[in-house]
DNA sequence: TGTTCGGGTGACGAGACTGTGACGGCAGGA
DNA sequence: TCCTGCCGTCACAGTCTCGTCACCCGAACA
């Protein structure tokens, strides 16, 4: 699933912790050289560093520091690995710089936690570059929307407001939910605002306009397939 | 998951396909009539059509065609279900103009996987929901980037053009490509227009406008470090 | 049938946004 | 050192965009 540098000099130690990380189906990269790891993580570009402070020829918070001033790599979470016997002002050093650290000697179930839990907190979010809903294409690349391959000329305003509707096509968003989202008013201004804007989007839409769906006292959807809409009840 | 269109006459087969595709999470619209195909198309938006090439009425190929033709639908993928009787330049003609095509007697596993593949291949192209270069967060969500947290306004083309930019971090963007990604100009009008822009997004950024460097007669570019610019050889 | 309420519509003015041209300054080459 | 070309900067005017208001209309309900 990801793959995962790690770097200690005890083999023992590295072959203990590939055996589990590759057990959760990661894959594995280790090296056991200080001044190896800034060439290898800019090889394989991992997606975490599992880091030994105790390394031979060149210090763990080296090799950290190194990491993170270079562009490469310094995007790239560590999980620093220190030895009871540091002293508590150096623990405080690492944690400071580290996404999270273990102290030997540790159970590698509690470091499997923690690499799930630092690699969920530095996945990141995908979107998808487009949305397609019907004949409506929303190309956020290029913040624009085409119908029928037909360019569709919006304002900032428009354009954040259909993308909110049709994030969550054939459901109801609310005049307050949408308020918040396209100009991001907290309190529920009752104002003609989105009404003026709701208008103003089925005009530029033609007859396509109809998409974009009215319930009473509930607010606005868009609709994936146009329909006659039953309110329901309130 | 998708909505698919499934043209056949046969209504063992379209039970059959039915039953898979609902299996896998798809909606399955089907229409039995050659001539219902672009009404319903038009009606159902599908995400794909499985298209039988013998019908009755009218012909598979035919309403291809039709298909192509009309601005609602010629953006649908259509995969063809063909007999294998049909001559070989039949099937040359289909294969043209189908995404895919597949001969009768076929397995529903192999359509599955026929359906899966165009699907995938017919939409679906990720992006990073934030993008994060150093300080300056992209949120392409909600269209706006932040600086160490603090939003900074930003109008439509300020946007464009640092997203613009920020998509290939310390790579030279060349004035003909900024004026065609921000713009849509194709031809290299030299007007100070860019130049005002670039401006006017520095000035927003304050201190952190540094990062937009400016390489005499290459272009522009965003740096993720700041850094003197010395100029290649042009 | 009449009333009430929420949304639709059109107009308008303030302000924002944009592209342009003039001018100045700086870097690189002669 | 001067010259040339490219970019930075500024001011400005035209256009666009937005929020608001007044008024209309239709749905829901009594």
């Amino acid at each position: 699933m990801s793959r995962i540098l790690v770097v200690d000099d005890e083999k023992d130690i590295v072959e203990l912790v590939s055996l589990h990380l590759q057990r959760e189906g990661h894959e594995v990269v280790s090296v056991g050289n200080g001044l190896a790891v800034l060439p290898m993580a800019v090889k394989t570009a991992p997606d975490l560093i599992v880091l030994d402070i105790m390394l031979p020829g060149i210090d763990g918070v080296q090799v950290h520091r190194r990491l993170r001033a270079d562009t490469r790599t310094r995007h790239i979470p560590v999980i620093m690995l220190t030895a009871r016997a540091q002293t508590n002002d150096r623990i405080a050093g690492l944690e400071s710089g580290a996404d999270d650290y273990l102290t030997k000697p540790f159970s590698p179930r509690e470091l499997m936690l923690r690499i799930g839990a630092v690699l969920r907190r530095s996945q990141k979010v995908v979107m998808l570059a487009e949305q397609r809903i019907g004949e409506f294409l929303l190309d956020r690349k290029n913040m624009s929307l085409s119908i029928s391959g037909k360019l569709i000329e919006l304002t900032i305003t428009e354009l954040k407001l259909i993308t909110t509707l049709m994030a969550n096509p054939d459901v109801i968003h609310t005049r307050s939910e949408l308020l918040s989202a396209v100009w991001g008013y907290a309190d529920d201004t009752h104002s003609r605002t989105l009404d003026t804007h709701i208008k103003r989007l089925r005009d530029k839409l033609g007859d396509h306009g109809r998409h974009i769906g009215t319930l009473r006292r509930q607010g606005y959807l868009f609709q994936s397939v146009i329909q006659e809409l039953a309110d329901a009840d309130a």
